[in-house]
RNA sequence: GCGUCGGUGGCAGAGCGGUCAAUUGCUGCGGACUGUAAAUCCGCCGCCUUCGGGCUACGGGGGUUCGAAUCCCUCCCGGCGCA
């Protein structure tokens, strides 16, 4: 028995409502993938998490084999019952860390997005420091971004946390380049990825407990350019083990729609794709449309905890003075917890108190807010309205954002 | 009343002759955040500005000095001690 199945419910042109079964239930599709990092929704009990209607969560090998450690997890039961969360999990290789502890630390405004027009962002600066990911053909090491101490992460050894962890969906070992990276690391970077995903491969089908339950996801690389997406598509859905895929990497915003049509033709409609790490409005949209089934995104709860909240006319400060006398709802049709019971004046008290609560309330909101909009995306497909959807959903929430 | 210490930008609190429109923290006002190094980070925060600079400022007034938030005199206000 596959320990993942997708089954298509409704698919025109390259998108698709489906579902990922797994053994820890269902999937419906297009689905937004909550990110639990380090075994925690930030803020959020499992059980909220939940009953924002939250399908799914992803957590970090890199992150969990470093605190508590991989082992702790596994003689707790795994990372259902340690964290006590029984839904569908998945676990990030650690691949990502490569970036963000690697070529995008130290470095102010090095994003997984490419900046259109290529001005530098000095908006966000960060000291220059030592890099703490250096990668070689065979893994990377680490320095612990915690307490300094050297650790090593291969294909095998990813895996081997992976299967420790005992999530649901669990992914090859990559490097996750950076945007400003040329085409011709790309393609290094890319080749490196493939024999990592081989590498994934068989250290996963060899622990015979852990294929009958968990599906391991390949991540396709290439960064902006088409070729490159295409060619390690083509290379990946060559590899019959594989239970699904990764669209990984850094993207420019301009033609991520175009990168991402591009890719998924080439990968069998038979098996889900994950868009790994995008998942502002506008972005799901076009991955739905380019044919991707699930998105994790740290932005709902990183922008909810720092005071940025989703509203259908596009995002808010709490902080800004205007809300400070403001006690209506953040939004009057929203049907959140957080909306029903408190006001926008309330919030904006709690995040000049710096009181935690505040995070709470706002995670809440924003997760809710981009999973509905998942939610309705899926019934749009269904329904065969997601041209209207998309354009009425759109209109509001781009032309207000500024 | 005498003695003593002190009065600095919204607050706290540095500075004790030039490099001071004045360290720093907080508050205030904006902004950023895309497989979480993140309840984080970045700006701005006397007034005016064609962003070069200009103007008024460290309790009030007077003085010393080329130059004072910084030294002296005096007044006002506050803390403490003694009557």
């Amino acid at each position: 028995m596959k320990p993942i199945n997708f089954k298509i419910d409704q698919a025109k042109n390259s998108m698709r409502a489906g579902a990922i079964s797994t053994l820890h239930g269902e999937i419906k599709t297009p689905a937004f993938v909550t990110v639990g990092t380090k075994a925690t929704v930030k803020a959020l009990t499992p059980e909220q998490v939940k009953s924002l209607g939250a399908q799914t969560i992803l957590a970090n090998t890199y992150h969990l084999y470093l605190q508590p450690g991989d082992k702790i997890i596994k003689q707790a039961g795994g990372l259902h019952k340690f964290m006590n969360y029984d839904g569908p999990m998945f676990t990030d290789s650690g691949g990502f860390q490569v970036f963000s502890l690697g070529a995008a630390f130290g470095e102010g405004g090095v994003t997984k997005f490419a900046k259109d027009g290529g001005s530098a962002d000095t908006n966000s600066k960060m000291p220059q420091t030592e890099k703490l990911a250096q990668i070689d053909d065979n893994g990377v090491t680490f320095k612990s971004h915690i307490d300094g101490s050297c650790h090593r992460l291969d294909p095998e050894k990813s895996i081997d946390i992976q299967h420790n962890l005992g999530a649901d969906i669990i992914f090859a070992f990559d490097e996750c380049t950076s945007p400003a990276v040329s085409y011709d690391y790309q393609k290094k970077a890319l080749i490196r990825t493939h024999r990592w995903a081989e590498r994934s491969i068989e250290a996963h089908i060899k622990n015979k407990t852990a294929k009958c339950k968990q599906g391991l996801f390949g991540i396709v690389q290439g960064g902006q350019y088409e070729d490159l997406r295409q060619e390690s598509a083509h290379f990946l859905a060559g590899l019959d083990d594989l239970a699904g895929f990764g669209i990984g990497g850094s993207f420019s915003k301009s033609d991520l729609g175009q990168v991402l049509r591009t890719t998924t033709s080439v990968l069998p409609e038979s098996k889900p794709r994950h868009l790994l790490g995008i998942g502002e409005p506008e972005d799901i949209f076009l991955g739905v449309e380019a044919g991707m089934d699930t998105f994790d995104c740290v932005t709902p709860t990183r922008i909810a905890r720092n005071g940025t909240l989703y509203t259908k006319k596009g995002k808010i400060n709490i902080l800004n003075q205007k809300y400070k006398e403001d006690f209506s709802p953040l939004e009057k049709d929203c049907s959140c917890y957080t909306c029903t019971n408190y006001t926008a004046g309330y919030l904006a008290h709690l995040f000049r108190a710096h009181e935690m609560l505040g995070a709470t309330l706002a995670s809440i909101h924003n997760l809710h807010f981009i999973i509905k909009l998942t939610d309705d995306i899926r019934q749009s497909i269904l329904d065969d309205s997601f041209d209207s959807f998309r354009q009425d959903f759109l209109n509001l929430y781009l032309k207000t954002k500024f």
